[in-house]
DNA sequence: ATGAAAGCGCTAACAC
DNA sequence: GTGTTAGCGCTTTCAT
């Protein structure tokens, strides 16, 4: 009775809740009663220890496509995500959807669409024609966006992103306030003399850190000077070039738009060999891993809470948690100390 | 007959191909060839003319669920990966697998794991009930892992891993090819005292980038000079300090175990005013975008072929692609050139 | 406490 | 050419 060949692993599966109904000696019904340990019903202690000997003799698996089929909806959740590959960011977000989908019993279908927006159909029709409960629809920089119809014909969410005329529920960081704690975080190291590199571009990142930093400024009480804002176009090669401006104007702290601006400010701080935080204090924005955690010396920034975001994401889908009338729901963006301030 | 409320969008999405039949004035076989273009399935012009009307005049979508029961099996790839969220690595993988599935009609089914076998085989055991037509089991790092049992259940393939036992087919960037193509940047130059920076964990990639830089120095005739390769133990720091002593050895190249080294290394240069490439060329490994891309000067690398790691992945699970016997398939690192060389 | 039967939306023979 | 029919694996009344 040992060496019977183990029916366990073979690939294919045809292992049927009426196999398993045959070997226990009991009907369908009683098996998917045993299985999903159905409240109401009361099944005998014998025969539910038949089927439950049954199951792991043959090996039993539930189908879920029957299952979902029966059901009429699915326990899918649609991610659309505009750059899975270029920015660490993405994976943020489908890491927090997928833990928080999980949790509720949900699994995420993922589709990559490079912003193209014909990719963008396909998948929501693709996940549409897999009857999910809703999609997720997300971008990798906070933005204002058009969403495609086809988003209608569901349950969406906007992750990161927004549309103008606020036609669904949207989660995005506040970079007001994740502005202010920059600021705040070089104010509480007594620095008054606060250099602010921006960036050039509009976007709700540009305009809210800057309302950010000029809100902690006045609550400080000192006075704002347009003197002490740069606006920079590239990133690394911006922060460069703003260094010396930054030192001539007398700043004793900056505080950059983002990590990359912070890193290429680095570099010039290095060359004209001005220590952090000791001649000049800097704070990033972003917390991208690999560059903030690594300068030297490390960079005190304020994260960005991708992973939040897609938890969140899912939460407002799944409706166990709210969004504010017409206005996108805030995520804050926490501070993460290390040791440029 | 223009004021009729529009079905097209209601969330629930009740229009099966009952209705379209109904609504067409034919059976529900019919839609079904009309809808699936069934070669064999003669429909008149007329009928296929009304299917046609009936189904976007009602906003019919084609019932996933339903239409993968009835095959079977459904068109589920899963992928498990341990860390989409601390690296573009993953991202790029998600990528490189769910482009190619797609072309082929298959959907990305996406777990993380963060390496917690609890949550592997809970993954897995989900995708298994899904029916997956088959698993891709993925690292962010190349090395030898232990496969959880169940992914015995179904079709596997291992990428940027490879199990020691050879038990399923692996798909793994080629270290020792790449670390020749790094070296041969810096030989192409006209350099002959070239450093090695390597990592000082045993490592797929440690070991074979070594291999490769030998193998390029061999071939070139250049003597293997052990004083010029240094093993450090973290990335950014390490690189700092081998700077020094890469320098003190008359180098006039160097290889990096990777673009972290790299960036700690440029540090060090930068503090002691030796120019990049004029007075040291340096070439890293990995290309991570947000480093290498953005260092002063840009830096020249070779690049981890995640996407295609994925790609190739889910094209030797589909039957695509062969994958040599015992062995790993080894996919190409191409070089990245910039202007650190 | 358990089983029979209907049916979820669709496909695939096989009739006509 | 097009319709009829029998399931796919499961859940769920409703009997017994």
């Amino acid at each position: 009775m040992a060496n019977e060949p183990d029916r366990r692993d073979r690939s294919a599966h045809p292992v049927t809740m009426r196999d398993v109904a045959r070997v226990a000696g009991v009907s369908v019904a009683t098996v998917s009663h045993v299985v999903n340990d159905k409240a109401g019903a009361r099944i005998g202690a014998a025969a539910r220890e038949r089927v439950r000997q049954a199951i792991d003799e043959l090996g039993y698996r539930p189908n879920m496509l029957a299952k979902n089929l029966v059901r009429g909806r699915s326990r899918f959740i649609g991610l659309v995500a505009d750059a899975i590959a270029t920015t660490p960011f993405a994976g943020q977000i489908i890491q927090g959807a997928q833990k928080e989908a999980w949790k509720h019993g949900f699994v995420l279908l993922v589709a990559n669409t490079e912003g193209d927006r014909e990719a963008e159909d396909e998948a929501i029709a693709m996940m549409l024609e897999h009857q999910v409960r809703g999609i997720l629809y997300s971008t990798w920089y906070h933005r204002a966006v058009d969403t495609p119809a086809a988003l209608g014909e569901t349950t969406a969410v906007l992750v990161d992103c927004y549309s103008p005329d606020g036609q669904f529920p949207a989660i995005v960081p506040d970079e007001v306030g994740g502005g202010r704690t920059a600021t705040e975080l070089l104010l509480a190291a007594g620095h008054r003399r606060i250099a602010f590199v921006n960036a050039a571009e509009p976007s709700p990142a540009q305009e809210g850190r800057l309302r950010g930093y000029r809100e902690a400024l006045a609550d400080a009480g000192i006075a704002f000077d347009d003197e002490l804002v740069l606006a920079v176009h590239d990133e690394q090669d911006g922060g460069y070039e703003a260094g010396r401006t930054v030192l001539q104007r007398g700043a004793t702290a900056v505080f950059c738009y983002n990590d990359r601006i912070a890193m290429g400010l680095y570099d010039r701080l290095r060359e004209q060999g001005v220590s952090i935080p000791g001649e000049l204090a800097v704070v990033g924005f972003d917390n991208q891993e690999i560059i903030a955690a690594h300068l030297r010396p490390p960079l005190s920034t304020v994260a960005l809470p991708h992973y939040e975001l897609g938890a969140a994401g899912v939460r407002v889908l799944l409706g166990l948690e709210e969004v504010p009338d017409g206005e996108p729901l805030l995520v804050a963006c926490p501070p993460v100390s290390r040791q440029s301030v």
